[in-house]
DNA sequence: CTGCTATGC
DNA sequence: GCATAGCAG
């Protein structure tokens, strides 16, 4: 080989190693392939509507992907008593959602932005496998979080229900950024900051059902989780999502226009 | 628990 | 780029 070709050679074929590599050790998904897809784990008695999203369903939460604001206006999934496990896991890489056909955002968008890659499904309500705890890595599970609102309140509240379904059992949650025109955007694919969060917890109590509504702004609050209690109806409002759409209208509508904090022990 | 950053490979 | 360790709220 002429010595003028040698590094141009040289670096060549360190990219495209160093590429090989990295494809090589980075997993494209973290479902189980193995597996038969699980269509839906979700029942669809209880999925919200998808406003301006595409539902994806992954083995252990379903979600709905706001390809413009980057992030999922809705996730859903069950918490159950037998999820909750504390396995020590170690937190593996935030990747693409392999389902979101217009993929969605990379991780890099929250470097330095200021912001956390806060779960929407929490890492720590998927601990009772691998592939639930890795699939809540996908970056279509992550919204743009002030640092202390997400170790401060919201952490808190996420504890709070768990708590909830080791007492009560059963929880149905839905949780999201409410997500609306001219946010703040950080990052090259301009993953929108929302100023509110908001969680919803369903669980059925003798034959009726009951929940919880919390819409709280995206920074710490030192006050009571009660302070941020809203009907239902308030969340649709703001989101413009439907909840519970499926369930019977007299069930749906009683459900929304109320709270129900005594059934709640906080 | 919720995460970030520094350092080495 | 990944892996690990250390640190912070």
């Amino acid at each position: 080989m002429k010595r003028k070709y040698f590094y141009p050679s040289a670096i060549a074929v360190l990219t495209i190693g160093f590429w090989l590599f990295n494809n090589f050790y980075t997993p494209a998904s973290y479902s189980d392939t193995n597996q038969k897809p699980v269509k839906n784990n979700v029942n669809d008695q209880y999925m919200p509507s998808a406003t301006h999203g595409e539902i994806v369903a992954h083995n252990y939460f379903t979600l709905s992907y706001s390809e413009p604001h980057e992030q999922a206006e809705w996730v859903a999934y069950w918490l159950k008593r037998e999820h909750l496990t504390y396995e020590d896991r170690k937190r593996p890489y935030f990747i693409e959602d392999p389902k979101v056909k217009t993929k969605s955002a990379d991780w890099k968008n929250y470097r330095g932005s200021g912001y956390d890659r806060g779960h929407l499904c929490p890492a720590g309500d998927r601990r009772f496998s691998l592939q639930a705890y890795n699939e809540t890595f996908y970056t279509s599970n992550i919204s743009p979080q002030d640092r202390a609102f997400n170790a401060g309140i919201w952490n808190r509240l996420e504890q709070k229900t768990r708590s909830w379904c080791k007492k009560y059992g059963d929880l149905f949650i839905v949780t999201g950024g409410v997500l609306e025109n001219g946010l703040a955007e950080i990052g090259e694919e301009d993953v929108d900051v929302p100023k509110m969060f908001y969680k919803i917890i369903l669980r059925k109590k003798g034959d009726r059902f009951t929940a919880l509504a919390f819409l709280m702004p995206n920074k710490e609050r030192k006050e009571a989780f009660q302070s941020f209690i809203v009907p239902i109806d308030k969340v649709e409002q703001v989101t413009g999502i439907d909840f519970f759409k499926s369930m019977p209208k007299e069930v749906q509508d009683q459900l929304e226009a109320n709270t129900f904090v005594d059934d709640w022990n906080f």
